[in-house]
RNA sequence: CGCGGGAUGGAGCAGUUUGGUAGCUCGUCGGGCUCAUAACCCGAAGGUCGAAGGUUCAAAUCCUUCUCCCGCAACCA
């Protein structure tokens, strides 16, 4: 069986994701029980980064160890995880004893081949801010966060010789040209950093001591990149000497999902670690686009945070990963607003999905007992027609899912939704009803319907899991074939209604006086 | 002149590679149907395709200039 690794970045434990950080979680977990469903062994792999001076900091002012602190951050995360109903099948922490060790034996491989040195870092600090500053980022001169005068300041560093291998990344990188996607974020890392040349990356860090120690100097702390990135080879077996067979199976990872924001880290740098290590880069990186509230970017500074439990209480699981996945397109930010949430919920589930299943399912009830074959085919074109839209559906899901057009996916599905109730309009079935004439007839058009919304549910199994199985407990099957099946038959439980109507107004004002 | 992406009916997008009746979803309006969650189906209105100029028999699509928006600009998870 084909194996297929995939991993999100890692959470940072500093305080509860948003909805918009929970985007890439769904996002991955459809890609993962997608490939599940057509027959890959799949890895999905997820977890928090829980160094660094951000989390000792926030641990002092909550009157915590930093340990204390991450493990009930670490918990907060993998709650929202769960409630999206995420089939990760490992929660990695970059805490986990294994995981130091292992970062340890990196960073003393690299720093006896020498590709990591002790050298200064050099920069412009802001003493109140405690913080360092490129030349660009100043404003007026000053500090950009508290206009206060900055100071030329050094520090102990260790060093890791990007330049050494910014040649090789740069044939890699132009000989797989999907290695990075979307493409523009290719072209920025091009432009941006190969071509006027890497400088060398600082790998460790003296001021604060909440990370894991540098082997041969307890004075530093290893760095977030070193540490964060090797995640993903750390928890599948990855060792100096070259790992376990559990990583020669798994390494390496078919798709890394992160943020448009740590393109950087995962296309330029962590391609370069691997390098050093003598090992085989991933096989592709998708930088995806951002969930924005309204056209802003979501923050704690402008209030207008929205939490994934919090939606999920208020729409249910469904809803939200079917907004989220389906609103997001390839390249470009997404939006999010509750109305917008609501106007997706009434269109697309409740009248297309929902209604379809429910019309359909009654009907069988009322004219068959539920009881439907496929023994009295009739052959025109209106049928040929339908049941060819059945059977073309899985074909071009997958065109779209391999270029991970998830948005895209949905389309696809719901366009055979929508043809399904065309279908329902063409035939008029309360008009063969009530013609005795007409019997075999109508009970070919139902059992074409039914297999339209079957297929239909199997291949929303990947976005919608809970809605999916629903679907098919009501139907009564456990065919989960993708495509026209002309042997079924049908014995259907009572139609149960998927997703209740919602009134945007009564909502609203339930969300907002929840909000006071 | 730092690099790149984008601007298409009220909203969100496709189409631009390989010039040739401008398409989809939502919304609006009208009609049909009654199995269904006032759902479903059909039809209509609505766009000088950011601006100007150029190439061409023909440009949303190719070229030039300009305007506006967004991302990246190195140690920020």
């Amino acid at each position: 069986m084909e194996k297929y690794y995939i991993s999100t970045a890692i959470a940072y434990a500093s305080g509860k994701p948003h909805i918009g950080n929970t985007y890439e979680i769904v996002l991955a977990d459809a890609i993962a029980r997608y490939k599940r469903r057509k027959g890959f062994d799949v890895y999905f792999q997820t977890g928090t980064d829980e160094h660094g001076e951000k989390i000792e900091k926030k641990a002092m002012e909550a009157g915590l160890t930093p340990q204390e602190f991450v493990d009930k951050e670490y918990q907060t995360i993998k709650d929202i995880w769960d409630v999206m109903n995420t089939s990760y099948d490992n929660f990695v922490r970059t805490t986990d004893e294994h995981h130091k060790k292992i970062v340890q034996n990196i960073f003393q491989k690299l720093y006896d081949q020498g590709d990591i040195y002790l050298g200064k870092y050099e920069g412009l600090y802001c003493t109140p801010c405690e913080s360092f500053w490129t030349e660009s980022q100043l404003v007026d001169g000053k500090c950009p966060d508290c206009h206060r005068e900055v100071e030329h300041r050094e520090e102990e560093a260790y060093f890791f010789k990007m330049s050494k291998y910014q040649q090789q990344l740069r044939e890699y990188i132009d000989s797989h040209p999907d290695f990075i996607q979307p493409p523009s974020r290719k072209n920025e890392m091009i432009h941006n950093f190969l071509e006027p040349g890497l400088q060398d990356l600082c790998v460790s860090r003296t001021t604060f001591d909440w990370g894991v120690k540098v082997p041969f100097n307890d004075k530093h702390v290893v760095y977030v990149w070193i540490d964060a990135l090797s995640n993903y080879i750390t928890n599948i077996g990855y060792d100096v000497d070259g790992g376990n067979t559990n990583f020669q199976k798994w390494w390496p990872a078919d798709l890394h999902l992160i943020g448009k924001d740590i393109v950087r880290f995962h296309t330029i740098y962590w391609p370069i670690l691997l390098m050093a290590l003598g090992l085989p880069l991933p096989k592709q990186i998708f930088g995806h686009p951002w969930l924005l509230m309204g056209n802003d970017k979501m923050s704690k500074s402008k209030g207008n945070i929205m939490y994934a439990d919090d939606l999920v209480n208020l729409f249910g699981v469904d809803a939200i990963r079917y907004y989220v996945l389906h609103e997001i397109p390839f390249a470009n930010d997404g939006t999010i607003t509750y109305e917008l949430i609501m106007e997706r919920i009434n269109t697309d589930l409740v009248n297309i999905l929902g209604n379809l299943v429910n019309r359909t399912i009654t009907m069988a009830h009322k004219y068959f007992n539920g009881a439907i074959t496929n023994e009295k085919v009739v052959n025109n074109a209106i049928n040929h027609n339908y049941i060819a839209a059945i059977v073309e559906t899985s074909k071009l899901l997958d065109e779209k899912m391999t270029k991970l057009e998830v948005g895209a996916s949905l389309d696809v599905i719901f366009d055979l939704l929508r043809k399904s109730n065309k279908y329902i309009d063409e035939t008029a079935p309360w008009v063969l009803a009530k013609d005795e004439n007409s019997r075999d007839l109508l009970e070919c058009v139902l059992y074409n319907l039914l297999e339209g919304i079957r297929v239909s549910a199997v291949l929303l199994s990947s976005f919608l899991p809970d809605t999916s199985k629903e679907i098919l407990r009501q139907l009564n099957t456990d065919d989960e074939t993708d495509t026209f099946n002309f042997e079924g038959r049908y014995q259907l439980n009572e139609a149960k209604i998927l997703f209740q109507r919602l009134d945007i107004d009564a909502k609203m004002k339930e969300i907002n006086s929840n909000a006071n």
